[in-house]
DNA sequence: TAAAATTCAATTGTAAACAATTTATTAGGA
DNA sequence: TCCTAATAAATTGTTTACAATTGAATTTTA
């Protein structure tokens, strides 16, 4: 019997960080929903907002994510107004994605999201930074293993 | 400028939240091969393994899915002759998932899963621990508000 | 320089994930 | 009893997510 106690469900560290990462997905929807965006979009928007523009491959890289997933992804927020994509004329392999100017005025209304979802993590900001760096150790240790790319 | 600070990616909490468990799932994805289990399948069969039956509902509960995932999902794994799926004699709403002898007999075959899975964990006991227990803070701060069921 | 290898995005096919709705069943109230 | 809630699973439609493959462009190398 507790031979298989490794395979319950409440000894596992995977599955409260998969069904966590879930919930707080759910719990950004109606915010975000406001600002016609999922919460992957919105990571997009994140990067974009920062860095005025970026290619596919160097956002998939930031974000984890590969060029099968981007790439709808991408045409979707295209047709939103919120960003173009431009062949990059020195290397045509290449997609850039630059906001449009609805796109970067969109973080003036998206400014709010942050604080309003601060309100829903109920954790000190001792275990926050806590749970911030652990995340942080574990992803950054997947790093040499990626992708596509 | 830093007013838009709370907006940058490497200020969330979420995101590397939700990408690791991505990248944690994908490491999970060629020891499941083996078993002919994805990750949701997985914790479905941990479970059961654990309870040997459990009704759509409870499953859902359990591991915070709605019946929209679930039922495609248990058709699946039904086809593959790892469950049953049998309407409730005393309440026909319900249907009980129980494992079939093949479903029950992989709990051997999974059991060197979690230990391949440590070995990818670049965390000690201490911080494993610290994670768990944050991330089911988290979590539990959620049970409130839950969808379907 | 021509051929081979690499790179990048797009495509294809499959599997979650979930909101919203629908269908069937059961429970409660008048 | 009949009618209305409420409940549980299934269905519908949309969006992620990713492995594997394809096709086009670029770089390397022979």
């Amino acid at each position: 019997m507790s031979n298989y106690d490794a395979l319950k469900l409440e000894n596992q560290l995977c599955f409260p960080l998969y069904a966590a990462a879930k919930e707080v997905v759910r719990k950004y929807r109606p915010l975000l929903d406001e600002l016609d965006l999922t919460y992957t979009q919105y990571i997009v928007m994140m990067v974009l907002w920062e860095y005025g523009e970026m290619n596919v491959k160097d956002l998939g890289k930031r974000l984890y994510l590969d060029s099968g997933t981007l790439t709808p992804l991408l045409k979707t927020m295209e047709k939103k107004g919120y960003i173009n994509r431009i062949r990059d004329k020195h290397d045509e392999r290449n997609v850039v994605i630059r906001l449009t100017q609805e796109g970067d005025s969109l973080r003036e209304r998206a400014v709010t999201v942050p604080e309003q979802m601060g309100k829903c993590v109920p954790l000190t900001s001792e275990e926050a930074v806590t749970l911030y760096k652990l995340l942080y150790k574990l992803l950054n240790s997947f790093d040499g293993s990626e992708s596509d790319g």
